[in-house]
DNA sequence: GCCAATTTTGTAAGCGTTTACACTCGACGT
DNA sequence: ACGTCGAGTGTAAACGCTTACAAAATTGGC
């Protein structure tokens, strides 16, 4: 079937339909002051009853908006992204925005690369939303003069609107799980690892749970903390290095629950079991935390997807007024589940 | 830091410096023919020296391409479409090309609204990559004369390029994997689900499964096949309702690796476990299946989405081109782990 | 060497918006 | 009544590119 030729309705249609004159239109249209509202009213009612949509090309090249967003991503794949994009996505769609998805792959070189070139970003999307982004204040400084507009989850003292959670009352409220089980023998598999992204994030939940023992008056054993990573591979890597060169601990916190996740398969590699031999919780709620069985502390990570991205669309529909960028944290929770016990 | 207003350069910058007109730069620019080498030579050489890129609103407008692509997905957040999109949008962003994402969020109407507005679509992007989206004729047809660059993933008897895998022998395989074990009574846990999108692949697979009991002159017990859908909860409730309302098989196929996962899970909480009780093959390979132990047929998810992705950017590179639509099939391959073992 | 055929190059007219600026027209103060 | 002001509207010039079409330069055949 060859599709019947539309002769695409431009702004023209709308102002003859209307019997105004294209400035008008495209005033009216964009809800700009200046408008009475009986011409807005016809416009409206003309535009509509073409299906009129701006040519998002014109609109751009003649100074106004692209109607689409940038999303960037360290990598799209982990489950956390995947999940935050999607639900961004949703918003950015029902506001009529396109979605252009941007992922560093966690390589620098790409993010590099990126921020080299944000005026030709900045000519493609009308603003960005970062996930979990490590920054250099070059970049940052450079990407807060660019002009676009710009949201963010997961980071901090960022110049524009952030929404995330309290990772270090994470860490603490996940260990304070394990003391109050009777556990005071613990070890943190850290997110901390060099090159990873996400320092920031291992960091504080590190110091999480380095205050919540010490409001016990317990001391961290160095030889209890060790760099992970945040994923399976390094969870199952660092549990291992743990249970044959240092020594069982009575429970563990992991980074996350990818770390967990590696935690409980060299466990098993190795014939032993949460919450038999130790107890384990991990950060996040990660979908397949469920089905393992594995107690974490959950974070709303659709939301903060979501969230953020109203947030972005909010600055781009009033664009101009000052209104100051704002700091939204969310509220995460203990999930006990099987994998964590009371100490024998 | 307020950042330098750069004086956006343009193609007549270009053109100035190379000391040709603008039409010319704009031909040896886009490689079209009727262009001198020394003229091209010369373009090549002060775009390069003035960074010039052209502003895509600004082509797109006047005919030419936007640069960008769509990435069209059910829904964004399962393992297999995040990894395809990956894979895809690395292809797409070393080409030059944006990646918008469009996830239909498993809602059909959104479909219907993007297959309603296709001209808008082919407005803001050039091509598009569809990741086993379930068509309607119309929309088939719509699509193909959209005049949009169309290449898909797992999807069949389309009039574009297609890369996807041969789920029958994938499911044939896997069967016969179990039947080599010494199983004979076997169930499947299909994915074949109403309202599901994958409806095909599902049915694909259920049909390499009755294929592979036939070549062995064994009939399918028709209360041992379940539709589960293909998600760890139906996985996960057709065990159950396997268990206790029909019977335990010695061995069982699932229509994918969550499916898989869900029936683990259904087992371990009645507290039996595979291969103990029963085998269990998957198919996917999913992330998650190493960990599990799960035996599985890989496919290659990544390579799909990448491969699908080049294909497209072919297309749009040498467009008008006759160069007639083809179907790649992709390998896979059976990784025998823990979940099976030979009958007692 | 000359003219037609064939490149190669340039000119200028869009593409569909936005926006600076000019204009019209009542309302208002005096 | 009369100039002033401001809200509402229109005119026309960008925006940066593509592309007919025309012009110029090159080629080739005799």
């Amino acid at each position: 079937m060859q599709q019947a030729k539309t002769p695409r309705v431009t702004i023209q249609d709308v102002a003859a339909l209307s019997g105004l004159s294209i400035c008008t239109v495209s005033r009216a249209l964009r809800n700009l002051p200046n408008v009475s509202v009986h011409a807005r009213a016809k416009v409206d009612d003309a535009a509509a009853k073409l299906g009129y949509k701006a040519s998002p090309a014109a609109s751009r090249l003649a100074g106004g908006s692209t109607g689409s967003v940038a999303i960037i991503v360290p990598t799209a794949t982990a489950w956390f992204f995947a999940q935050a994009v999607e639900a961004a996505e949703e918003i950015f769609a029902d506001s009529g925005y396109d979605t252009v998805l941007i992922s560093l792959r966690s390589r620098p070189s790409v993010q590099h690369q990126l921020f080299a070139d944000l005026a030709g970003l900045s000519q493609r999307v009308d603003g960005v939303l970062l996930l979990n982004i490590a920054l250099s204040d070059a970049e940052l400084a450079a990407l807060a003069g660019s002009g676009l507009a710009v949201a963010s989850v997961g980071m901090h003292d960022v110049p524009w609107d952030n929404v995330g959670i309290d990772n270090e009352a994470a860490a603490r409220t996940a260990t304070e799980h394990l003391l109050g089980l009777g556990h005071w023998d613990l070890a943190m598999l850290s997110g901390s690892e060099a090159g990873e992204p996400s320092l920031v994030t291992a960091n504080e939940r590190l110091r999480g749970f380095e205050h919540a023992l010490g409001a016990h008056h317990l001391t961290v054993d160095p030889d209890l903390v060790l760099a992970a990573g945040y994923s399976i591979e390094g969870g199952r890597l660092a549990m291992i290095e743990l249970i044959e060169n240092r020594r069982m601990p009575s429970a563990i916190l992991a980074g996350c629950d990818e770390t967990a996740f590696g935690a409980l398969m060299a466990l098993r590699d190795l014939g032993l079991s949460a919450p038999k031999n130790v107890s384990i919780i991990g950060i996040d709620d990660h979908q397949m935390s469920w089905f393992l069985g594995l107690s974490t502390i959950s974070q709303p990570v659709a939301d903060q997807g979501a969230f953020a991205a109203s947030l972005l669309i909010d600055r781009l529909h009033r664009a101009g007024l000052p209104n100051p960028p704002a700091s939204h944290v969310l509220e995460t929770k203990l999930i006990a589940r099987k994998s964590t016990r009371r100490r024998r």
